[in-house]
DNA sequence: AAAAATTTTTAGATTGGCCTAAAAATTTGT
DNA sequence: ACAAATTTTTAGGCCAATCTAAAAATTTTT
């Protein structure tokens, strides 16, 4: 049996590995998990002897297969939740996450699979990223950050990175949920703010934190 | 905070409890739990220094007002998503059990009460069982299980008293669901077994066992 | 009303998940 | 290259939830 805590370290793992592609060490896993180090190392070494990580002393944990089997599992499973959620009980962008936390540990493969039929196989989840497919792959989306986008480049809302209901609250009263529209018009060196234009014409000015955590799908220059 | 085990001891206490009407022995929550006495001691400390239950050494255990609030929330959300796994992810009568089980421990008032409006409030689960209100207030059903029915009488179908899988894959496979009419045609006092006309004509022939378990609702004689 | 049987509690141990404090290893800075 | 700073591990302990074995209380039998 695997708990729902060493579910939660591996989905860890799984995510601060796809992010910076390298083993992960210890201190990050402890943020993530808002735990301490020393903590860390003892869940490190229960996962190692369950075969889901491979561990080696000051070098850092990366996945075994089984482990990344179960930790996209547990993806597919919050991703499509949260479409639930969404979708047929009307609950908003921002609070969804903590729900489809709890949600994902509910166990049974005919579950989760009955439930993907019921949402009509969605592939993307109400923050833009892929739903894993039930053997667990799933097609990348070419988004990037806004901040990256030039002066007179447009693109459309398709994701975030940071899911704090605090930022999505935030886009939610700016109207930039997904399928909003942008164009980059100028970037101020200063702070590295940027001015863009809405899809309704509107312009303003956000931070340089929010071009970091917001997606787009890159459109034709208009 | 409150564990899922400290929950289900609980759901545990109040079912035995209504059932028997007296306060809830260690063994009789022993064999529920499928636990050792020794354990359900320890656990009921626990529950009674958390104001959940009154406990007596030697003389058993009963819920205090806040024990009896939280079960019967949990057997709210129990029966809402037995609804919900049938009505609309397409589970069968008797697989539903085991995933509500899980699903219940997954907190958040604004999550259940999205969900019974979702099904449309329903006032009975799958098996027939009355889910209470967001107050947790619930309207008896007025049914009898088909054993004490006299020869003559009629009643259709509207719960069980076993959930296990078995019992409700037989009357699955009799056609005996909610909602099915019979007759109770002849008791048979060798064994308490009964005979019976089904509402398309079929007579059967029923243990006293499924007798005790299968509940109608009576309808005038036929 | 004792003795016997049963139920329940206590005692002591184990495991998972966590902590703090201290030691050890590694990385960084000069 | 060595000292300083940082990261990681070890050591030792705590709490919840469980167990087995033994003791204590209660109930039943005679």
């Amino acid at each position: 049996m695997i708990s729902q805590t060493e579910e939660n370290y591996l989905k860890a793992i799984f995510k601060i590995a796809e992010k910076q592609g390298a083993a992960v060490t210890t201190n990050a896993l402890a943020a993530a998990m808002q735990t301490t180090a020393a903590s860390v190392t003892d869940m490190i070494k229960r996962l190692a002897d369950k075969q889901l990580v491979v561990y080696e002393k000051y070098r850092g944990v990366t996945l075994t297969d089984d482990g990344s089997r179960t930790a996209t599992a547990l993806i597919r499973r919050h991703r499509l939740w949260e479409v639930f959620l969404m979708d047929k009980l009307g609950f908003a962008w921002d609070e969804v996450h903590d729900m489809a936390e709890e949600l994902e540990h509910v166990p049974g493969e005919a579950l989760v699979e009955r439930l993907d039929a019921f949402l009509g196989h969605p592939k993307f989840d109400p923050h833009g990223d892929p739903i894993p497919d039930a053997e667990g792959r799933w097609a990348p989306r070419p988004q990037v950050p806004l901040g990256t986008l030039q002066p007179g480049e447009r693109g459309v809302v398709t994701g975030v990175d940071d899911h704090a209901p605090a930022f999505l609250q935030y886009l939610k009263q700016l109207n930039l949920t997904l399928g909003a529209s942008l164009e980059m018009l100028e970037r101020f060196p200063y702070d590295n703010s940027i001015r863009v234009r809405a899809g309704d014409g509107r312009e303003l000015i956000l931070s340089e934190k929010v071009g970091q955590n917001l997606f787009l799908r890159q459109a034709a220059d208009g």
